[in-house]
DNA sequence: TCTGGGGTCCTCACCCGG
DNA sequence: TCTGCCGGGTGAGGACCC
């Protein structure tokens, strides 16, 4: 990897070490700073200056940090209490996750007039898989330089682009480029590239797996490389231990996947201060339940086994799951079973600092045939439910609420 | 230092039916 | 009829990712 693959800053140098990229067709597209940098965009005075995205409540974490602000150790997922101590002088935004994602939704359009193979990630990147538009536009380096220079021309945001074989490699490329900065890894030259990082940067490797190898005295992908697959697999459990042997030699065969179906739809909520009163710990399950089917129904979906998370002040966390006789999208069904499996989970009596809402085996709404059970009308909370999605559609969120999660007015309360 | 909210995947245990 | 085995389904919990 020579230091010239590596181009910065606004398309300049841009073509340089396409001599390399044959076969690289997997493209891995990293939003720099993405939540920081959308907030920039409305307030152009705070460039230059340390900013944080992140809850400006008593508990909370950082979801994004401008470069300026990361040179104090500020970093993504960091507790704001600590973030704030790091970096006194830093600007604090609240997060407006809507505008995120409008911006989120042009960028992968863009990407989208590049290939169709486009598998989102996350709000903020993606992988590409170019092989397709060699013959308009280029080899994959031109591709990915032109993604750049159009993503800062139309959004006035940056990105950062790794170019490899895999999608794995790729996504390691692109993250040691940033900010703004492009890479390809020839695919003669992966081990190469590979094998100098540390383990942890491997993915699957969080705190937990990457303490497991240091204890083997595996520090770097080379080093995890030599061990046996049998000794990784035995260490670290079948699938992850083959899945690191793999990866530790570039090896990475999943392909770019357009269209990747949901799995399950969950709503969870931190309190601001720790709660033991069962009936408000309901009135948060009835408004995540609300908040759960609501986004079923507006995908188009039903799920069969309704979960319930609970964390308590130490933040032990448990979850109790139950299958319904039959996939639901209606809230009230959802809600029943949480406070059943509430009740089953015996907490209570017990503080709690976060309640989850959780519903998981999904399947397509339409063609899931659903049986009436004894003594259910043929028209009730589905239709209610229903005619509250179009009331909100209509008048936005909150035009139309249960009655338990209207809060009494402060003179109802006192008479 | 004190930890959000949205997810996926894996492992292990247990039950049940063939 | 009993026992063992196996596979599928389910549930709990952990690790990880962004």
């Amino acid at each position: 990897m020579s230091r010239k693959q590596v181009i910065r800053g606004g398309g300049a140098g841009r073509g340089r070490g396409q001599g390399d990229d044959q076969g690289c067709s997997i493209l891995h597209v990293d939003m720099d700073a993405f939540f920081a940098s959308v907030e920039l965009l409305e307030r152009p005075e705070l460039r230059g200056r340390p900013v944080i995205v992140g809850a400006t409540g008593a508990r909370g974490v950082v979801l994004s940090a401008t470069y300026e602000a990361r040179r104090f150790g500020v970093h993504s997922a960091m507790p704001m209490s600590r973030a704030r101590r790091l970096c006194p002088a830093a600007v604090v935004i609240p997060p407006s996750h809507g505008k995120y994602s409008q911006v989120s939704r042009g960028v992968m359009e863009l990407f989208r007039s590049f290939t169709p193979l486009v598998e989102p990630v996350a709000s903020d990147e993606a992988f590409l898989d170019v092989s397709g538009a060699g013959r308009l536009i280029g080899s994959p380096a031109v591709v990915a330089e032109a993604i750049r220079r159009r993503v800062h021309e139309e959004f006035g945001v940056t990105c950062s682009v790794g170019v490899a074989t895999s999608k794995f490699v790729a996504k390691l490329a692109s993250r040691q480029c940033k900010p703004d900065g492009m890479l390809v890894v020839p695919a003669d030259r992966v081990v190469e590239f590979l094998h100098p990082l540390p383990v942890a940067m491997l993915w699957g490797v969080g705190e937990r797996t990457e303490s497991a190898l240091t204890r083997l005295g595996i520090r770097t992908v080379g080093d995890l490389a030599r061990v046996p697959p049998a000794t990784l697999k035995r260490e670290l459990g079948q699938a992850a231990g083959a899945h690191l042997a793999a990866l530790a030699w570039g090896r990475d065969e999943r392909p770019v996947t357009p269209h990747v179906p949901d799995k399950s739809i969950g709503a969870e909520e931190t309190f601001p201060a720790d709660v033991h009163d069962p009936d408000v710990i309901r009135r948060e399950l009835l408004r995540l339940s609300e908040r759960v089917a609501a986004r079923l129904r507006d995908g188009g979906h039903v799920g069969r086994t309704v979960s319930v998370k609970l964390r308590k002040s130490d933040f032990t966390t448990l979850t109790r799951a139950r299958t319904l006789r039959e996939p639901t999208d209606v809230a009230q069904e959802i809600y029943a079973m949480a406070c059943e499996l509430f009740a089953a989970a015996g907490l209570e009596r017990v503080r709690l600092r976060l309640v989850g809402v959780r519903v998981e085996g999904l399947r397509p709404a339409e063609g899931a045939a659903r049986q009436l059970s004894l003594g259910e009308r043929e028209r009730g909370w589905r239709e209610a439910e229903r005619a509250m999605d179009e009331a909100v559609r209509r008048f936005g969120t909150g035009a139309v609420v249960p009655a338990s999660l209207v809060r009494p007015r402060f003179d109802e309360m006192e008479s």
